[in-house]
DNA sequence: TACTCTTTAGTGACAGGTCAATGAATAGTG
DNA sequence: CACTATTCATTGACCTGTCACTAAAGAGTA
C-alpha cells in the first residue's frame, strides 16, 4: 500500500495552498498589495518609525522593506527622512495624501476578509488567531 | 483616536507573515522547496497523471508547474511524455530515483512539521485543517 | 584617538508565483 | 467536411520575497 501522508502534513500543504490563492484575489479586490497595505496600515497607527522597526513589526525581509518604500514615496503615499541625531536610519511616515487613501483601501480589505471568514464566529476567528501565533513561535529560530 | 484593526484583519496579517516564514526555513530544513515537495508527493500517491490536474490538485499556476516539472525532470526525479491518445496532454511520473528521493525528503518534511505543530493535539490539528478548507471555500471565485 | 564591531539601509542575483499571449491538438457544430 | 471554440502546455514579462554583499554611520574599547 501507498503509505498515506499524515493530517499534520496535510495541513502544511493547504497552508500554502491557501496563501498562494489569496494574494492574487486581496490584491484585485483592494487594488494594492497586501504587504503594501500592511505597511500602511503600520504607519497609520504609529507615525514616524525606523524603517527597520517598519520592517520587523511586518515580518518581511529588509530589502523589500526598501522596494515597497521607494515607490510609495513615488507614489506620494508615504515620506522619509533621515534621523538627524542617526544618520543610519530613516523615518517613514504617512503622507496626507497616504492617510487618505489608506481610509478607502481599508474598506475594501475589510470586505475581503469579511468573505474569507464569512462563516467563522468570533470565537473561532480567536482560536484560528492563536493557533498561527503558536506556530509562528515554533519555527521562529528553527 | 487611531481606530484599531480588526481581530479578522489581524488574521489575514498573521497568515502572511507565517507563510513568509515558513518558506525558507521548509527549504532548508528539507533540503527543497515546499512547492516541489507538493509536487513529487503528489506523483507518490498516484502514478503518472495529467499535468493539468496536477497543477489542480497543487493550487499552483500552470506556468510554474511547467518549470518546475522541467527541472524536475532534468534531475532525474521526474519522467514526463506525451499521451498518444491525446497528444495536447502531458504524463508525468516519478521515476524510481524520485521514489527513492521523495521517502528521504519525506522524513526532513515530517520532522519540520512536527516542529511546528508540536504542541498541538491531534483535535486542534483537525479544527485548524477543517478553518484552512472553510477559508479555500470562502474565497476560491472571488 | 584609533580600531574593531554592530547596526542600518540599499543593491544585485536568484527563486517562485501571477498574468497574458501563443501554438498545437482536439471537440463541437453548422 | 470546414470552421469555430476549447483545452493544454509553454513562454515572456512582471512582482515580491529571499540571501549575500556593500557602504556608511555609530558604539565600544584598548
Amino acid at each position: 500500500m501507498t503509505c498515506s501522508f499524515s493530517k499534520q502534513e496535510q495541513v502544511l500543504q493547504q497552508f500554502k495552498g491557501l496563501t498562494n490563492q489569496v494574494s492574487p484575489k486581496f490584491e484585485r479586490c483592494t487594488g494594492i498589495s497586501a504587504s503594501r497595505y500592511e505597511l500602511l496600515s503600520q504607519l497609520y497607527q504609529t507615525d514616524e518609525i525606523n524603517q527597520s522597526t517598519l520592517q520587523k513589526a511586518v515580518n518581511i525581509d529588509g530589502a523589500a522593506i526598501t522596494r515597497h518604500l521607494k515607490q510609495l514615496e513615488a507614489g506620494g503615499m508615504v515620506a522619509r527622512r533621515r534621523n538627524p541625531a542617526d544618520n543610519r536610519v530613516i523615518f517613514v511616515s504617512l503622507t496626507e495624501e497616504g492617510r487618505k487613501q489608506i481610509v478607502e483601501y481599508r474598506k475594501e480589505n475589510m470586505g475581503f476578509v469579511k468573505q474569507m471568514l464569512h462563516d467563522f464566529t468570533s470565537e473561532e476567528v480567536d482560536v484560528l488567531s492563536d493557533m498561527l501565533d503558536r506556530m509562528q513561535h515554533n519555527i521562529v529560530d528553527y
